[in-house]
DNA sequence: TTCCTTAAGGTTTTT
DNA sequence: CCTTAAGGAA
């Protein structure tokens, strides 16, 4: 232990030792915040308390696991059972033990945003409310901020000043609806993300004994990225820190990008007023990047006037400036970053994995992907839709959920009819009315279902399924989740549906299948697995986001979000589409409060770069299927401009040069074409007699068997499955192609 | 009830 | 532009 406090500069190592009552850690980008964080940890269990005593919760569960695993290796295997883990992971856990007192059944459903949103169509569907007005994506929005400030929908509906909100902005039934969702949830067994929170909360809140047995518990609590905690979440650990005060927060008021979330800055900002023997550590010094990309971050925050003075600094390197790049497009932007990764990697032997390129919006993604497919660079893609967001995965879930849950009504919807028993949307009606007559579930409806008036044929399909469901929890009673997720997705027909689909879709679902059950094997062989039952895996799973269950193996460069991007370093950091409305977004331009957000954003971008920064805009972009001009962002212009180096590589000229001659005589693809690495020497075999499944060669794409043709003469294509690209729709007219087989 | 066609709408950011 | 939802035909 000594000498992991030893390697420690002077502030880090008062912030570790510090241990007791309130501490407040702020700690700049790169100040090795997580080193602390971990090293307080370690130093608490060799201090001799025990692992079980002390909870720490993080923004993310990767965050988590690789803290916790950097303790194990500090201080021993003991240190598995510290709490640590998400808010939502952490509070999930507690809430199943005790979700009993507040009415839900122990194996409560936890909702996801889709699931949500499915219940908010629903609610306006049978309340015949106009869904445009309503968009159920901000009802939801709306609901979700509410429960991050613990109003509920009573105490709404007698605020004036809300009501009066809504009554402005056309949406006076807001507060109807906003109850009708929490009964229903309630009703399915089912707590929404947020609800994890809120009804955390009130656990502790209205029951004197369950908040006792925390306080006692968790003798010290630890806060890991505290600028983005919302209110119930600061009021939650405050109420459980109470009673020993050994309360720590870290984080960055710089660095806070999720007020949209309901994140608090306040949190941080009037922590000392909570705490007024609080003692406050400054981590100053940056490890992370060059003292020229620390220097312009700096000159970039500067420009915010909500922050807390503290003054970055670095012994670290001049380095090189910041690269400017700019592009004529998107796909440009694209092809450029390419190309500039490709030089990287020749000049300075880097590798795929020293390079990340962020961007402020998932959508722009797309170009950036192509480029790469063309150029043959891997890359590996965070965000968007999450494997656990997958429909077929999403439906095998619904019968593991529904087995566990027979209330969880977005459940049942998913898997009543699949795959196709004949009961459908009329049905279904009809049950959900009967449901509402008698004052319960529509499992008990269909449970009883012969005292019921529906057609014979119906009546048995529905007790079959009765019958099945019940087989199933039996099953997971008694096997663990492995066995029994093999059991349901066979004795389902689920496996045989997605099996028998050969379409190229359908093949990519059952492999999205195959990879369910690999998740799950490895979920009841994991060491540290305590309960291997299916409830426990669809707990963890639920939880999961696209960033924890990629595997971070392989060579590629990584393509995701600034905000998905927070707490990670790279090498070599391209920030992309540095464009008025784009970045800072155009919805957040309009106050102060919003822009600084927009420029604590950069700021994050900028930071997590360790060596070399490329900043790129583009002057043109598809909008909708439009070209749109766009104007270089702001943040370029505030960076100080010494930092800058505006110059172009000549490999850059080279790439751009051809292009620019090409958009004026042919629009889009034709430059992009130019650019796909092509064997000089391809000869083309004729294609115009090529047949669905034949094997081919293309001169760019590389293997690849023909689905289908289609068309005649001029207009004949083929739809081809690529090895390395995926489906294409080819016009034989321009393809280049060998046949390599019948 | 299912499948296919057409229309509309969507781009902040995430547990 | 692309994807998803709704509406109509079999």
């Amino acid at each position: 232990m000594k000498h992991f406090i030893e390697e420690l500069n002077p502030q880090q190592k008062e912030a570790v030792i510090n241990t007791e009552g309130p501490s407040l850690i702020i700690a700049g980008a790169g100040s090795g915040k997580t080193r602390v964080l971990t090293t307080r940890i370690a130093y608490l269990i060799h201090q001799g308390v025990d692992p079980f005593r002390i909870l720490a919760l993080t923004f993310t569960n990767k965050a988590a696991n690789e803290m916790k695993s950097r303790i194990i290796s500090m201080s021993g295997a003991d240190a598995r059972n510290l709490w640590m883990g998400t808010f939502h992971s952490v509070f999930a856990r507690l809430l199943r033990v005790e979700s009993l007192r507040l009415g839900y059944p122990a194996n409560f459903t936890i909702y996801d945003t889709d699931d949500s949103k499915n219940v908010i169509k629903s609610i306006l569907k049978e309340e015949n409310i106009d869904p445009k007005t309503y968009k159920p994506s901000s009802v939801h929005a709306r609901i979700s901020a509410c429960k991050n400030s613990l109003i509920k929908p009573l105490q709404y509906m007698e605020n004036e000043e809300l009501m009066l909100e809504d009554k402005a902005s056309g949406r006076p039934r807001f507060a109807e609806i906003y109850q009708k969702y929490n009964n229903r949830c309630f009703k399915s067994g089912a707590m929404d993300f947020d609800d994890l929170l809120v009804n955390t909360y009130e656990l502790l809140e209205r029951f004197p004994d369950v908040l006792y047995k925390y306080q006692n518990r968790f003798l010290y609590v630890l806060i890991d990225e505290f600028q983005d905690t919302n209110t119930v979440q600061y009021l939650i650990v405050k109420k459980i820190s109470a009673s020993t005060r050994n309360i720590c927060v870290v984080g960055d008021d710089s660095q806070s990008i999720y007020s949209f979330r309901g994140a608090n800055i306040r949190n941080i900002l009037d922590f000392e007023k909570d705490y007024p023997e609080l003692r406050v550590f400054k981590l100053e010094q940056n490890y992370r990047s060059t003292s020229n990309i620390v220097e312009a971050s700096d000159s970039v925050i500067a420009k915010n006037v909500y922050r807390l003075p503290k003054k970055l600094w670095t012994s670290n390197e001049r380095g090189s400036k910041i690269r400017l790049i700019r592009a004529d497009s998107e796909s440009d932007e694209a092809n450029l970053v390419a190309v500039t990764i490709q030089d990287e990697k020749k000049n300075f032997s880097k590798r795929n994995s020293d390079f990340v390129v962020l961007y402020r919006t998932n959508a722009q993604s797309r170009a950036f992907e192509e480029a790469f497919r063309r150029f043959g660079i891997d890359y590996r893609l965070i965000g968007s839709i999450s494997f656990y967001q997958r429909k077929e995965i999403k439906d095998l879930l619904a019968y593991f959920r529904f087995t566990l849950n027979t209330a969880d009504e977005e459940a049942l919807k998913r898997i009543i009819n699949l795959p196709a028993r004949g009961i459908g949307d009329t049905t279904f009606a009809h049950l959900i009315v009967w449901a509402n007559d008698n004052q319960c579930t529509i499992w008990d409806i269909i449970n009883n279902i012969y005292s019921f008036e529906i057609s014979s044929r119906v009546k048995q399909t529905l007790k079959d399924f009765v019958v099945m469901i019940k087989s199933f929890q039996v099953v997971a009673e008694q096997k663990d989740a492995f066995e029994a997720a093999k059991y349901i997705s066979k004795e389902s027909g689920l496996i045989r549906l997605y099996q028998e689909d050969k379409s190229i879709e359908g093949i990519s679902r059952y492999e999205n299948i195959e990879n369910l059950f690999s998740a799950l094997k490895s979920f009841t062989e994991r060491e540290d697995t305590e309960n291997k039952s299916l409830g426990s895996f669809l707990q963890e799973v639920s939880l999961m986001t696209d960033a924890d269950t990629q595997d971070d193996s392989g060579d590629k460069v990584t393509l995701m979000t600034v905000h998905s991007a927070k707490g990670l370093e790279f090498n070599t950091v391209f920030i992309t589409g540095l464009e008025e409305g784009l970045f800072p977004s155009a919805m957040s331009m309009d106050t102060r409060e919003e822009l600084e957000e927009e420029r604590r954003l950069f700021y994050v971008a900028v930071t997590r770069a360790m060596e070399k920064l490329y900043l790129c805009y583009a002057v043109s972009r598809f909008k909708w299927g439009n070209l749109q001009f766009c104007e270089p962002s702001r943040f370029l212009d505030e960076i100080d401009a010494r930092f800058l180096d505006y110059g172009v590589s000549t490999r850059q000229q080279q790439v751009k040069a051809p292009e620019l001659r090409k958009t004026k005589e042919k629009p889009k693809e034709e430059p992009v074409r130019k650019m796909i690495p092509v064997d000089q020497n391809f000869v083309a075999d004729d294609v115009s007699n090529l047949q669905a499944g034949m094997n081919v060669l293309h001169n760019a794409f590389g293997n690849g068997k023909v689905i289908q043709v289609e068309g005649s003469g001029e207009n004949k294509k083929a739809i081809i499955y690529f090895d390395k690209f995926g489906q294409k729709n080819i016009l034989l007219k321009f393809a280049k192609m060998k046949i390599i087989s019948e």
